[in-house]
DNA sequence: ATTAAAGATGTAAGCGCTTGCAATTTTTTT
DNA sequence: AAAAAAATTGCAAGCGCTTACATCTTTAAT
């Protein structure tokens, strides 16, 4: 005969340490309520059963799940992962758990993972960039979600936030790349729409062309997916033009990563013949050859003050405040003076 | 006067739409009993209140969470990443979500992550290769978790797993190192403690040096984190070495790619002076120059099978299989005939 | 038209935990 | 030693949902 796996409860563990099943959660949860005896009787009973909380059952009865929710457009490539993992830490290090999925860069996703994320119960949120319907913001504010926006900082907004200025770096960066003589840029961009960050780091380069008073019908720009594939195939289109570009400048390393690659394949000399720039400093842009011309994002920081401003949100309620982070331009091989 | 944000419950629901709360939770798990007029209605009343079910109260009642927990060793490089994904999209497919955590490698940490995971409520559980304490299988068996173990295979087990001969693929790409007339191997291993594949991969390598006569004395190892900076330093310890190696052997691409970096910047030529292999075939092994001979696993194949078999495990109680993945050798620049 | 079968809906008992309040015990004060 | 205050503990009412079972309608069969 089979004896089905009986879990152990709350009632269990009260039983057998004799005390009511209040003391025992008191136990569990606040341990000055609880004289050290039982205390002692009770962890013993929690032993010897090997009880778990049930979590689900928890989170019910206390309405709060300690459980912060992220949403990240892609596990596939390294941008978001370094911060996350600060994320995590902080937050297990601040007792409380992580969810993360992602939403493949789908704002339609996102806004259905948002609510799945909601009805499980977390208790704050973390979304990337800003830019996303206003009925989803509008759900949050009704819900009562306390949301941190990474990736992104907007000082005037609403909205709690944590990042930098994606527009002001991409600027810096096209300065120094026009400074250095490049005359004939050309851009690879990440999709604009529904993501932000790619739209600023875009409005970015193209402050610096006008204000060096170059017109924007002379500045190529391709716009595809974040991915060394399309990063390749772009190349191979940029180059083919009349005027060939003396630079690419990319949206994120990933692209740039793909440049570099499909330029050698192609016979180009990086950088010699062409330079390469890209976005975000992810651990591949040390690594590809030559070294990439990028901007640093301080991932880990980024993570960590996420964490520890979502959770004030949450515990004390404190106001929204968006924290700036500074970036700075890591200048590699990939860049050459003309 | 400030009204708190009540969260509409299926009570209100049904008292808007003038039916039971049996009905309203009819209509949203097991449409086809109940009437269609009953359903238009409930569903109206969903949407003009912004309902959305609580998840916490739905698994405490319905015993289960269509949820998947999956613990990996890191976020923070690519390894786990695409197989992840194609892990979620299948399971989101199938209607079920998926939650991650991250254990750092470490199996203290681990072993607290499979209960927070169970205690969630997950159905089922993803865990990377097989070495772990037996108090943690024997935990799993009594709560009946269903679990897939992937990253690794073993045929003959009592687990389900979906993965591939970590052992026989290493000693292949040793064979073809070998046999390409390299006698001077040093391996730079991960860390074996706690960590099957890395274990695996290493005895590979043993089995194909010893098989080819040579005495492990002679093969020099180092062990360390799965980290670029890592494999840097074991580089630059190894060439220190008396009698220089011809080939670098790595546990995986993230050290590899560690190694060529190195390489390049205390003026070694990679391939001709000394080459370098990788395992896993992440992007990174594309990206690096030279391209990095590696082995090829079918991440994605890895992450949809293992999706499959869990779900097959949760929901029709199949017997526990077994899927060995066929992974192959991708020859790239690194290595070079001797 | 009568009865049986099938279909739709409602009733109410939990799921395992937390917590306000009341009851009890212990400690402190007078 | 009695009274007051403080510290412990227990009781029991939910938290929002699912589901077995009972009840009421409708449809099919005789």
């Amino acid at each position: 005969m089979h004896v089905s796996p009986s879990i152990p409860t709350l009632d269990d563990v009260a039983n057998a340490a004799g005390v009511s099943t209040a003391t025992v959660s008191r136990c569990l949860n606040e341990k000055q309520k609880v004289s050290p005896k039982t205390l002692a009787k009770v962890m013993e009973a929690v032993e010897s059963l090997g009880y778990t909380p049930n979590f689900n059952a928890r989170a019910m009865a206390a309405k709060q799940s300690h459980t912060i929710g992220a949403i990240i457009p892609t596990m596939e490539n390294a941008i978001f992962a370094r911060g996350l993992q600060a994320f995590q830490e902080k937050l297990l290090e601040k007792g409380y758990n992580l969810l993360v999925s992602s939403s493949a860069y789908q704002p339609k996703l996102e806004a259905q993972q948002i609510r799945e994320l909601v009805a499980r119960g977390a208790d704050g949120l973390l979304l990337i960039g800003y830019e996303r319907d206003e009925a989803v913001y509008e759900y949050l504010a009704r819900r009562g979600i306390p949301t941190v926006l990474a990736w992104a900082s907007i000082p005037d907004s609403e909205h709690a936030s944590v990042g930098f200025d994606n527009r002001a770096a991409m600027r810096l960066l096209a300065d120094k790349v026009i400074d250095m003589g490049h005359r004939q840029i050309a851009v690879i961009s990440g999709i604009l729409d529904g993501n932000d960050r790619a739209a600023e780091r875009l409005a970015g380069i193209q402050d610096s062309w006008q204000a060096h008073g170059f017109h924007l019908n002379d500045l190529p720009i391709i716009q595809t997916p974040y991915e060394t594939e399309s990063g390749a195939a772009a190349f191979e289109q940029l180059v083919q033009a009349d005027v060939k570009p003396t630079v690419i400048m990319c949206g994120n390393d990933v692209l740039a990563a793909g440049v570099i690659s499909k330029a050698r394949d192609l016979g180009f000399n990086v950088p010699d013949d062409i330079s390469v720039t890209g976005f975000d400093d992810i651990e591949l842009a040390k690594h590809v050859f030559p070294a990439l011309t990028t901007v640093h994002v301080p991932h880990r920081q980024m993570g960590r003050v996420a964490a520890e401003s979502l959770i004030d949100l949450i515990e004390n309620r404190v106001e929204k405040v968006s924290h700036q982070l500074d970036i700075s331009i890591e200048m590699r091989a990939s860049l050459q003076r003309l």
